[in-house]
DNA sequence: AATGAATGAGAGTTCATTCAT
DNA sequence: TATGAATGAACTCTCATTCAT
């Protein structure tokens, strides 16, 4: 009489034998994961592993240290938010409406990942410890974008397009209510006072009404 | 020849005496420091303790738990910046400019503390593990706010003051450059990108030109 | 307008200012109780104190510390067994019956406290750490009660009361009963088994069995 | 001239790799010595490592608490004195002395370990600890064993090998000198009173003459 | 006699990391 | 590449005890 295949109570997955590259990837989003659940300090690497798949100590033949992990983490992150901003704007000689809803489209879009807000926060919570990566990212990412919208917004100001005011000359100012935005959601919860679409909306409006040529 | 009052190094220093009402203000004190260098989960009780003169141990005399800790500080923190806002507005039955200088300086006069920053920080990072606090914070002191301003701007626009606008509409938005501000001190410095007094008078500017009446 | 005298929350419970002997007292009950719910170890100051109505620190004005209250506990619950036990037997020139049930009637009334149990368990548990006290009773109570049972034994053989037999040449073995219904009621509890009731009868039985002159 | 091999006072003694299950019994081991000196509560993680051959933490690695370690521990100890023991007996259709000193042997075999008193001692003290394993034990080896036994008993009764008395109604309390020796010797010592070589003797004795047929 | 504040010496436990395999 | 066993340092929290009042 042959027994049946009983699953073995004691059955070890197996080993899965990956490429370094690969698995560092799974490395980390596990740890964005993690981090963002509960910040670095209080996530482990044990937890990390879990989630990767692996063995705690697996994780030491791909990285050093955990702050190794979160350094990668971050200056991925950061970077891959790498996108052709101003050029998407420049490159339509639209209408203020037109560009106000690339911008709107462009910023909001970001918000669609179900991490945005985690995300958002872990870079609040924990960008310090980092901050070889923030500085890349200020110097890099951010830099080239504030330059490319701003010299867009001179020229539609220029081209009559935008009514001069100390918005147009001071543009990083206009993504203020999405920034205030992830904040309260950070604090009372995405859902609380205003809702993403709702919050959407008015920052349209306000960009239109701050904006347009009176 | 008189011996230099030399620090012997088995005099252990004196045990300070407090009662517990003081004693748990100088740990409240002591925890924030702590809790905006490092974060909850960094900071040690050791570290707390030592800064507020006590032993390790003497911080349980008052307190419960690290956690204990941290709760109470940020209702001491949430609750003490209940301040009576609409009705300082509503005083004055001023002009727009009035108005509105009234609302910058009293949003900009938190940040004349040095820890203002970190506590936005604490806030963004830590906010989720006192939700409590957090709960007891909105309900009670932003709710109020929030009301108030808005009931003040509704008349405003009736007296023909502000001119009706998807601003007056929503007004807790206004704060949004504020926010932004803190936002971007906490990631990147508080010298970068604008400097607290710009901001302060880019934001006068923004909400004059989006209130006035034209 | 008088105040009601509304119950202060904050009322503490006023002192009790007890003379040293009667304080003492207290502390040794509670210290009794506490010490057969944990053990020794896993017993703390801070409940004893609660227990007896005082304040931690309170216990060392009467006790130099834990331990002390403990070799005192013990020798006073040690030294209390002191019962004329061969006396109340010896006095009597009555049957076998008349005896055993004296016997019987004598070791199972320490039972009717509800502690007897515990109190055993206590011995047991920590009967090591107050050497010096069980010496005492050992010498003392222990020796003069196994003295004056045996010589009564002797006496009632020697009679033709009692049939001589290994019992009757060790007569402290006849305890053992007693002793196995303690230990079973320690590990098993109280009713498990046999109950009490059940096991006097059969104590009974056993002896008389064994002493009967047949 | 050769340096003779001096301890090296900064030679960390190599750690000692072992498959789980030997270390496990390992810390068993040292659990078990250390609870028995000192109880439970009093014992510290710390020295059963020590005694086991290993760090602090390292027990950790194989139990996730001190209470843990304590509850295998009794399972083991507990389940481990299973032994054949009625069926033992049952073999045996022999005299009564033959089933007599079989049954001495067999419970009395048990005190050859030198830890069996402090094993005694440690059911008493922290039996209540580890509920589940007591019941286990009581529903388990005991039960049966006491099945097995009293129906042992009722047969020699039929087959007039044993006298019926109240002994071979609750033959369970023929264990009771043997018990009784335990806890005297727990509280005054081994070599107080009776010596164990005596106890048996005389446990023997009086057994055959509470069942011999008369 | 009594207390509340304070402390030192640990306790159990966690965790990033190392090592042998 | 991957793991299980091991560790040291650190952590939170407890507790018997002391001290000023």
């Amino acid at each position: 009489m042959a027994h049946a295949p009983q699953p073995n109570p004691t059955a070890r997955k197996p080993r899965r034998y990956l490429p370094s590259a690969e698995r560092k990837r799974e490395i980390l989003d596990a740890a964005l994961r993690e981090f963002m659940n509960d910040g670095f300090a209080a996530s482990t690497v044990e937890r990390i592993a879990a989630r990767a798949g692996l063995s705690k100590s697996g994780i030491y033949a791909h990285y050093d240290s955990k702050e190794q992990i979160f350094e990668e983490l971050l200056d991925t992150a950061l970077l891959s938010s790498q996108d052709s901003f101003g050029l998407l704007l420049s490159g339509q000689a639209g209408s203020l409406t037109d560009i106000v809803d690339a911008y709107i489209d462009q910023i909001y879009s970001r918000l669609e990942s179900p991490m945005a807000v985690a995300t958002f926060q872990l870079l609040m919570a924990e960008g310090r410890r980092a901050p070889r990566a923030i500085e890349r990212w200020s110097a890099g990412v951010l830099a080239r974008m504030n330059q490319d919208t701003q010299r867009l917004v001179r020229d539609c100001v220029a081209r009559g397009i935008m009514r001069q005011s100390p918005v147009t000359e001071n543009f990083f100012v206009v993504i203020s209510p999405f920034v205030f935005w992830l904040a309260k959601s950070v604090l009372l919860g995405e859902d609380a006072l205003v809702s993403l679409t709702q919050m959407r909306e008015l920052h349209r409006q306000l960009m239109l009404d701050a904006l347009l040529v009176r």
